[in-house]
DNA sequence: TGTAATAGGTTG
DNA sequence: CAACCTATTACA
């Protein structure tokens, strides 16, 4: 099912873009989903074609049952700018939801395949191989794009209303220290390690430090080496977080919770260790994931549609609703595809996740994100 | 005005 | 029937 990205090729732009441009059917034919998500491809097909080529590229497989091959492919490459500049459609969001078939979001995070290239401290691209990325032009949004996380990430707006936990309290986590609290969020000021309860024994994103470095690809792990070995350039300062301060007294540290806790893990012995990539056999507390993305969400100000439409390929009010909620895992059937998706998202450092949306939404022609 | 929440409908 | 979608309404 995964569909790697290794089959595409060239796919290029047969399918000329051009007239979706100037047609720009939202939802061409009245008919009802089921087209929409199953075949896909419409007008905005080519251009859907080619955003999605490239996406894959990036994000390789998600793993997706309707990836469908045909379509996407094609490595596309530094012609991308193109679409950035070149179309505009705009879709706009609310009612955008024209669903088309999308990448199978980001699943990254294994294999070497890392797409941010920071130029500057990429220069010495020693990705070597693997990372066919270098492309992707977003380049130029992305400088901007790092830039500002590493440096202006900091804000925080305290505001998380995040259902239920206010527990938290979560308080200024990096509050004064203006630097930016990486990327792995603060961890524990959502405190889900902390209380948990009721579904405590699954996969929780939260972890933080551990669970991440052994998730972490191998660039990603550059990024951290490399940041955290100091180097220059303000920008990503230490990817792991870990010096946080004393105050913040939420005991940080990942106890419990974490990864696959308790009971029910009974049988199979394999799980935790490994983490790395494929593993997405575990269940995954929904609650919890709801929570973080709904947290997430907010932090960025992504809006649910876009990030429904963008990562998940589901509308906005399917978002809400499993964010508002979410059922338990043992209880869903297909929907935890969906689930997984999300959950993917989180594990993934922000610079993907970040161009994931972007790109995305980019290539789509609305870029309504406030580019980060 | 832009978004999130929800009600209602469809589908595999 | 679960999982979605779409349209509509509610909220800031």
């Amino acid at each position: 099912m995964e569909l790697t990205m290794e089959n595409l090729h060239s796919v290029s732009s047969h399918s000329q873009a051009g007239d979706l441009m100037s047609s720009p059917h939202a939802r061409p034919s009245p008919s009802p989903s089921s087209a929409s998500r199953n075949l896909v491809s419409h007008a905005p097909g080519a251009r859907t074609a080619m955003v999605s080529g490239m996406a894959s590229l990036l994000e390789n497989s998600g793993g997706d049952y309707r990836t469908d091959p045909s379509a996407l492919s094609g490595h596309l490459h530094p012609s991308i700018s193109m679409c950035e500049t070149g179309m505009s459609l705009s879709n706009t969001y609310t009612t955008l939801t024209p669903l088309q078939h999308l990448p199978p979001i980001s699943t990254v995070s294994d294999k070497f395949s890392h797409p941010h290239t920071h130029h500057h401290a990429a220069a010495h691209q020693r990705l070597s191989a693997g990372n066919v990325s270098g492309s992707f032009t977003l380049m130029r949004d992305d400088h901007r794009g790092l830039a500002s996380m590493g440096n202006l990430y900091s804000h925080y707006p305290k505001e998380m209303s995040v259902s239920g936990m206010g527990h938290g309290s979560l308080s200024p986590l990096s509050s004064g220290l203006g630097s930016l609290h990486n990327s792995q969020q603060p961890l524990s000021a959502y405190g889900p390690s902390a209380h948990l309860s009721t579904e405590a024994k699954m996969l929780s994103p939260v972890s933080g430090f551990e669970s991440h470095a052994s998730m972490l690809s191998r660039s990603d792990q550059e990024h951290l080496a490399r940041s955290l070995g100091g180097h220059g350039h303000g920008m990503i300062s230490n990817l792991n977080g870990m010096h946080h301060h004393p105050h913040s007294h939420l005991h940080s540290q990942a106890n419990g919770a974490v990864m696959l806790g308790g009971r029910e893990r009974h049988g199979h012995g394999a799980g935790q260790g490994v983490a790395g990539s494929g593993m997405q056999a575990e269940e995954i507390n929904t609650k919890e994931v709801a929570q973080r993305i709904t947290a997430e969400l907010k932090r960025y100000s992504i809006p649910q549609a876009i990030f429904a439409q963008r990562i998940l390929s589901r509308s906005q009010g399917t978002l809400s609703d499993l964010l508002r909620n979410p059922k338990p895992w043992s209880k869903l059937k297909s929907g935890r595809e969906t689930f997984r998706r999300m959950w993917k998202w989180l594990q993934e450092p922000e610079f993907q996740r970040m161009s994931a949306l972007r790109l995305a939404d980019l290539f789509q022609g609305n870029h309504k994100l406030k580019l980060f």
